[in-house]
RNA sequence: GCGCCCGUAGCUCAAUGGAUAGAGCAUCAGCCUUCUAAGCUGAGGGUUACUGGUUCGAGUCCAGUCGGGCGCACCA
């Protein structure tokens, strides 16, 4: 709908010779006496060019130029602004474009030929996925679902580290629990893993090797074994919610040398240097920070010769634009969020377009058990696990659960609320309108012999005109902007939100218009709107990744 | 101490700088001889933490204060 209006104005603005800088925008106002769509264009521009708005706005609507029969009025309110509205026809004309388009339905072009990357999850394989992950891993994977919608080529990736100091604690943590399954007394440090996947892990090896290992001091095959384990039952969690990478990014491989035997992380060291921004003292080499402004300069190799993780970050970063991605997503938790200034700033540096990078930012979660909060803890063994979560709830509450907040919120999870089967769970609200569309149209075909793709007379849809009948249709029109909004600000969560309340107008709709019992052509004409609807709620429950049930 | 996020109805949360700050849950009052009542209609409930500032207009932007969360390693 913005774009049918934005043309329009401009032409409008244009021709009643106001000249302003100012972006035309419209919005929709929040009481529907100020009109279906509205804009402010008369206030910008009167401050831009210090007249009365008012009087502006009153030039610019005699230039307004609509096809015929698809606004029934405009006119000036409040203290400037510009209110539109729409004639029930050309809404319910407009329905017919869910029908016709059907799964295609609210896509859109502007991603067509642009290849965007989604990294998510990238949790290293130390331990299961916990909650906090979760959160992330489906903020990630919605969003990338929101840029497929616009044509996008996209790529989902999960990088990870298999090779650091944390994987050799794993091993070390292991090995540990499988001297003990040998019969041996050992000493388990509290800086190593605690969680019981270690006992089970160190039991697959007990049960594979006997006691043959019990005196070893290699941790490599106790690594391998147990980063197999954990990645598997990683992918094994990812899968239940329905989230799968194309990628998988080792970061290993930045420290393997190419053909000219230098590795990405000597090139970054190398091309940084070209700008004069490293330095080398107390044994180690530093990214100078300082000179842009910092306090401290940050270390990139420490002084036994290894890399700290922001080296390998900056280098990683690289290849995505070496890959050639226009556009650059990353989500991570509220524990990194120190980490991407300086990445972006190296990235600066050495010449890349950062605007092309997008941060999402997630905070963090608690879950509350009968109405006590209980706060979400990392590396001991006491971290809810993500898997528990999905045992309990199942795989539509947490995945709807976790984005029905906006990202920048403390995620409150109420566990007993989304184990629910009753009104007070969004998910069975939003189910529910599915399910009795269903149902609906099921008894339609029986009753009456609905079938809409053996007589598809849409145009029958313009025969309505009830109040709640107008407002479901604005809704369905509504759609393909709510797409963009959400992925503009990165931000499910609008999905989620307007997904609740089209299935609340319809539950209206449903309540005061009789469907089946209507005359003839009013009935067909509903049970489209009912099939429209229900396109709509599929659409947007594809990209939120929760099912659709056709019967409850 | 420094950086980022948050503070809105009893609870959980909305509100691209716009008009009278909205939903859900909970509470109260109605609606099933009629297509799924897992639904609908209505009512009550607010000094948007606080103090200033910016402007036609501030929950939103800026400064400060208070409160909560997360970071602030030669860990990732």
């Amino acid at each position: 709908m913005h774009e049918f209006f934005l043309p329009v104005i401009a032409r409008a603005v244009e021709a009643a010779g106001i000249v302003t800088e100012n972006p035309i925008r419209i919005e929709q106002p929040a009481d529907k006496k100020f009109g279906d769509f509205s804009t402010n264009i008369a206030f910008l521009a009167a401050k831009e060019l210090r007249k009365n708005p008012r009087e502006l706005a009153q030039q610019i609507i005699p230039h307004l130029s609509f096809p015929p029969d698809t606004i029934a009025k405009i006119e000036v309110a409040g203290a400037g602004f510009i209110n539109f509205y729409l004639t029930p026809l050309f809404i319910m004309q407009s329905v017919e474009q869910v029908l016709l388009y059907t799964d295609r339905y609210g896509e859109g072009a502007s991603g067509k030929g642009k290849r965007a990357i989604v990294e998510y999850v990238s949790a290293n394989p130390t331990g299961p996925l916990t909650i906090g992950r979760g959160r992330g891993g489906v903020l990630g994977d919605c969003i990338a679902n929101l840029f497929a919608t616009q044509g996008y080529d996209i790529t989902r990736e999960y990088y990870f580290n298999d090779a650091g100091r944390q994987m050799q604690i794993l091993g070390e943590s292991v090995k540990l629990r499988y001297r003990e399954l040998c019969g041996q007394i050992v000493e388990f440090p509290a800086t190593h893993y605690q969680g019981d996947y270690i006992r089970e892990i160190a039991e697959q090896v007990f049960n594979d090797h006997g006691a043959a290992l019990a005196g070893t001091e290699e941790v490599d095959l106790f690594k391998n074994t147990a980063e197999s384990i954990i990645f598997s039952a990683i992918r094994a969690t990812l899968e239940r919610l329905g989230i799968r990478h194309d990628s998988f990014f080792n970061e290993h491989t930045l420290y393997t040398p190419d053909e000219t035997g230098t590795t990405a992380n000597q090139r970054v060291i190398e091309a940084l240097g070209e700008k004069e921004f490293i330095s080398k003292y107390d044994g180690a080499t530093w990214f100078m920070t300082t000179k842009l402004g910092q306090e401290k300069d940050k270390v990139l190799i420490k002084s036994t010769g290894e890399p700290s993780y922001r080296l390998p970050d900056i280098a990683y970063h690289l290849t995505k634009y070496k890959r050639g991605f226009d556009v650059i997503v990353n989500v991570f938790g509220a524990d990194h969020i120190d980490e991407y200034p300086d990445v972006i700033e190296a990235l600066k540096i050495l010449g890349e377009d950062t605007s092309r990078i997008r941060i999402a930012i997630n905070q963090f979660v608690t879950t509350t058990v009968d109405g006590q909060s209980v706060k979400m803890s990392t590396r001991k063994g006491n971290a809810d696990l993500l898997d528990d979560l999905i045992d309990d709830v199942g795989a539509d509450a947490t995945r709807l659960f976790f984005i029905m907040r906006g990202k920048d919120s403390h995620l409150n999870f109420d566990v007993e609320l989304a184990k629910k089967q009753s009104r007070e769970n969004p998910v069975f609200y939003l189910h529910y309108a599915h399910a009795r569309i269903c149902s609906l149209l099921r008894l339609a075909k029986q009753e009456i012999g609905f079938d809409p793709h053996s007589d598809p007379d849409y145009h029958l849809l313009r025969l309505l005109d009830n109040p709640a009948e107008i407002q479901l249709g604005f809704a369905l029109l509504d759609y393909p902007d709510m797409i963009k909004t959400s992925l503009r600000l990165l931000e499910p969560q609008k999905m989620v939100e307007y997904l609740h309340s089209l299935a609340e107008l319809f539950h209206r709709f449903y309540q005061e218009c009789p469907i089946l019992k209507a005359e003839p052509e009013i009935a067909r004409a509903r049970l489209f709107l009912s099939l429209a609807t229900r396109q709509v709620l599929r659409n947007g429950f594809r990209i939120l990744g929760v099912s659709a049930p056709e019967s409850m």
